[in-house]
RNA sequence: GGAGACGUGGCAGAGUGGUUGAAUGCGCGCGACUCGAAAUCGUGUAUACAGGCAACUGUAUCAAGGGUUCAAAUCCCUUCGUCUCCGCCA
């Protein structure tokens, strides 16, 4: 959520952000509400330090009565404005919900994704001198998977490793995660099973009713839990209520665990090969850092995975995402996505993302300035570090031979016992 | 799942209805002493909101929320969390 006062003193800006990103504009209602809402505590604060007032004097007062009276008076007038000032403010603070970050000046104006914009393309399309298989051929001749059995078992979008495959994904989840250790994250592997309370402060929801997210999360009947989508969510509240010190930061977390999706608004999307699954693995960059470090930190996360999509060898290109696209949330966002031979196409593998104070002033996290001695908020930043199998749709389909088998990434092999090649006849 | 204990400031730890935003100790900041440091002494050390140009003033906060009362850290209820023992268990 943004600062009331930012809204007050800037209700243009505000104004501007809901229409660049296609959010309702509440911002005249909620300066309304603002009015009333400062007005009421005034009056109930003035009174309430009168009642007090009496009431100090009342145990060493000769005659108690009348001062008891008065107090009692005093206290049923505060009463009525306390009603109407939970009211009003109830209702301001579900429309601050509502107001989207302001984004970035450089984030390209846009509707949705078709207005997003290319920033760099590194490497060239895989040219093969054979006709290249598709994922889902590599992975059934190699016998890497169980599609129909799982699906049979489990329900559509889930998915099953097998082989050389299920090794390669271990592979490349470890590769990635000490990469980022060696660049001082600190590693951690993060719970998937949280109160919604949480997601919601991850700021992805707008409003202050929480059902609003049943649409996307799933929920653990007869519990007051449910999954979730990301390590972003658990990482994010690991410091809520916390001032941090300032030579604290930047904090670089490195969390790793199963994510959670319902994918309600996909059906019929990717639904074959490895894209996109209710359950996934994700490493997760996740950044705590002041306002001012925050879009060298943009820059470093999203180096982190170039550098990773590199070392897996893939042709990569990076994406401004547009206002329209960027989600409530978000000051600026990048997403990295690697060429997929099968589609012709470059497919998203990671997503860069500036949350500025946004998440911080949910979560009530906060810095100490040295110099002055202020409490800020911080700022924070997330980024993905692999997300898998999708990550290994272009793995495979990149580095792929003529007979079925995949070399593997110089950088991987390592970690695959010093193999260089999987599958294949042999 | 059963039984019990507990949740006070950065930390430790007093405080069971009335100037307690909170004793005391530690830590930390500043100052004095010192050539410098240690020790010692003095002094200071929360956050949010509202009002004010400001100095500052007011209100709230002793896990969270609600209740009783003129008055709550202190009494009552609910929730959350932590710890111990038993049970179960990868």
């Amino acid at each position: 959520m943004l600062d009331i006062r930012f809204i007050r003193e800037n209700p243009d800006t505000v104004k501007n952000a809901c229409k660049v990103k296609g959010f309702e504009d509440h911002v005249d209602e909620i300066l309304t509400l603002d009015t009333r809402v400062r007005e009421l505590k005034t009056i109930t604060q003035t009174k309430t330090a009168e009642k007090n007032k009496i009431t100090r004097e009342i145990p060493t007062a000769a005659d108690k009565a009348p001062l008891i009276a008065e107090s009692k008076k005093i206290g049923e007038e505060i009463a009525a404005d306390l009603a109407e000032l939970a009211e009003k403010e109830e209702k301001l603070n579900d429309l601050l919900h509502r107001v989207p970050q302001i984004p970035s000046p450089d984030a390209p104006i846009g509707a949705d994704d078709s207005d997003n914009v290319e920033v760099r393309r590194v490497g060239e399309p895989t040219k093969f001198d054979f006709t290249p298989r598709a994922q889902w051929d590599l992975l059934d001749m190699n016998n890497w998977w169980l599609p129909e059995k799982i699906g049979q078992i489990c329900g559509t979008r889930t998915y099953c490793l097998m082989g050389e495959a299920a090794e390669l994904q271990l592979a490349i989840e470890t590769y990635v995660i000490q990469k980022l250790i060696s660049k001082g994250f600190t590693f951690i592997e993060c719970p998937s099973i949280t109160k919604p309370q949480t997601i919601f402060d991850a700021g992805h929801f707008m409003g202050s009713d929480l059902s609003v997210m049943n649409n996307d999360v799933f929920m653990l009947t007869d519990t007051d839990r449910c999954l979730a989508g990301t390590a972003e969510i658990i990482l994010n509240s690991l410091h809520s209520g916390e001032i941090l010190p300032e030579n604290a930061l930047p904090i670089k977390y490195a969390g790793f665990s199963p994510c959670f999706r319902k994918e309600a608004g996909a059906a019929g999307r990717d639904t074959r090969g490895l894209a996109r699954f209710h359950q996934f693995n994700k490493v997760e960059q996740y950044i705590y850092c002041k306002p001012e470090q925050s879009d060298e930190m943009h820059e470093h996360i999203l180096n982190n995975l170039c550098e990773v999509m590199e070392d897996l060898e893939l042709p990569y290109r990076v994406i401004a995402n547009s206002t329209g696209d960027m989600g409530f949330n978000k000051v600026k966002m990048n997403d990295v996505e690697a060429w997929v031979p099968s589609e012709n196409a470059y497919k998203e593998l990671g997503s860069c993302s500036s949350i500025g104070t946004f998440q911080a002033r949910r979560t009530n996290t906060r810095y100490r300035e040295n110099a002055t001695g202020d409490v800020k908020f911080v700022a924070t930043l997330n980024n993905t570090g692999i997300a898998v199998p999708r990550a290994l749709v272009p793995v495979i389909e990149n580095h792929q031979n003529a007979d079925g088998s995949v070399n593997i990434p110089k950088k991987l092999q390592p970690l695959m016992g010093g193999r260089t090649k999987i599958g294949g006849k042999h």
